[in-house]
DNA sequence: GATCGCATATCAAACGCTTGACAGCATGTA
DNA sequence: TACATGCTGTCAAGCGTTTGATATGCGATC
């Protein structure tokens, strides 16, 4: 018996929103840039694990390969990022940021800190509150679901 | 200049996380029921204001009207829900749940429910303050994007 | 050294959503 | 009454993603 009045009090949904206008205005942002917020996601974590293969990083932003795949064919083209053969593994392609890449990265990246800045500046001290209780929240469901998501934790090989 | 180690501290990036374990646990949970999450909150959004009409329902739900619309045709198909003509606006068709429809969401909402309550006993007493938390980031980003997304406020007219 | 298992990358098809455009109905105004 | 405006619903095209399947290369086991 859901009860209508109360679905704003729920968690979830207000999780749901809260993502839903962070991301929104973002995109905002990003547009004048040519940038949308899944290739700013690539570029960063490419710059936070430079040599990365198109799986790994897959993995690593929760969505399929394929989709990593048309992004970085999109970002290769425009000259943003480069693939260079393994030195090892013959079929794995290592991703590079080029210093055009690194450049647009810079001006995205000013663009999101400035977000950042302003719901620290609106939260003030709780903001580390917020992040903490987001991170019980994310813990709480890593147990049951096996879906691997996360940043650089603790440099797995990947060699 | 950003900094790889920074990420997992900025609060959109842990909100981006949260959102998407969250998305995912309710999706693994609503898969036995033959239902995604974007059906459960259609079905839910029409439990809460009976006989709205697919554009507004689109407004609450902050997608399009075309995606409103597929779903709707998926779950009338279904025999979940029911369109009715408009008693004066003859193109409007109101949207009803059927008793089937009812049912399921029942199902789907203990689902939900269950999730809401595991992060209720994580968080104890902290929950309403994230959610406040989630409501103040929300107010913030709300300002200069005009993108209309919102639960049952003040039940604007539908005549 | 040969074979099996695993991971990567790519292709093809299907799905969902968005954008843009159009037609129908109702209201408000000249 | 006639017309303009706004909202609704639908169609068509395009984009991005997921799913499924396939081929290739590396490493481990026998």
């Amino acid at each position: 018996m859901p009860e209508p009045s109360a679905l704003r009090q729920r968690v979830t949904w207000a999780l749901r929103r809260a993502e839903f206008a962070v991301q929104a205005i973002k995109e905002q942002g990003l547009r004048p840039l040519g940038l949308a917020v899944p290739h700013y996601s690539l570029l960063m974590a490419i710059h936070a694990e430079p040599g990365l293969a198109g799986a790994e990083l897959a993995r690593r932003l929760g969505v399929t390969p394929q989709a990593v795949a048309s992004l970085v064919a999109r970002l290769e083209q425009r000259g943003h990022l480069e693939r260079r053969a393994h030195p090892r593994h013959g079929h794995v392609q290592e991703l590079y940021l080029t210093e055009d890449g690194r450049e647009l990265l810079r001006l995205a990246d000013a663009v999101i800190s400035q977000i950042e800045q302003q719901i620290g500046l609106e939260l003030g001290d709780e903001t580390t509150r917020l992040v903490a209780l987001l991170e019980r929240v994310i813990d709480l469901t890593a147990d049951r679901s096996a879906l691997p998501f996360g940043l650089p934790e603790g440099n797995e090989d990947r060699s």
